[in-house]
DNA sequence: TTGACGCATACCTATATAGGCATATGATTG
DNA sequence: CAATCATATGCCTATATAGGTATGCGTCAA
């Protein structure tokens, strides 16, 4: 199997480097296509495919204005990651004296067995 | 070009499913690979290699105890995760930057799906 | 020393990109 | 309608997996 698609979560879209510079590019402000493209130093075909990428996982939205189609964030769907992130907070603040602390405890418990 | 190597940031390494599933385990404490392998239901090579990338971003650690090697978290790398994904809290609970009712709608026709 | 056990790797396959380029699609304007 | 601008897509290539299987390697027990 190969790699799960982009498409299929969040997780998989923020993965992309270029992807993470959109949103952050659109924190600033909703922008159409070719503009983005420019500040980002890709091609317009370039920025359209990830901002479909992005699009179908819900984290940009389009709308129409003329001509051009302009793409806003929606950051929502960065809440989950935020969160399961966040449930890992406890470990990296702390000293591994804690985790050796049970490490020595894992090898008494086996040893006993 | 390909994705990027799941190797060369936390961001690829977290996006696989099955590799946040084994990060979870070993918050619990630490466990070797076969016991991960038992509990995630995946193989044991297969378990080996997510480990692997897991190590190589530093979200791991490994421990040799005898025949066995066992695999302690590192949460320390999903800090920056945590923190990126953060900057875009003010936008997930409140009205958009700069979008119109029209986009408010959006969100909530999204949220009911 | 010989097995047995635990794990890491090599190898192979199928798949999903990321990108570049050409082009279709839509909308706007003359 | 034709020309033009703004985007989205199709097509093609090279690459990086995710998994499965077989196997090599190091460790421990008898």
């Amino acid at each position: 199997m190969a790699r799960a698609a982009t498409t299929s979560d969040v997780f998989n879209a923020i993965a992309e480097p270029q992807r993470r510079e959109i949103l952050v590019l659109l924190r600033a402000g909703e922008r159409p296509v070719t503009e983005l493209a420019r500040e980002l130093g890709m091609t317009q075909p370039g920025a359209s495919k990830h901002l479909r990428v992005l699009r179908e996982v819900g984290l940009v939205r389009d709308r129409k204005a003329g001509k051009q189609r302009v793409y806003g964030l929606d950051a929502h769907g960065l809440r989950p990651v935020h969160e399961w992130a966040g449930t890992f907070e406890q470990f990296w603040d702390e000293s591994f004296d804690r985790l050796d602390a049970y490490v020595q405890d894992m090898k008494q418990t086996r040893q006993e067995e």
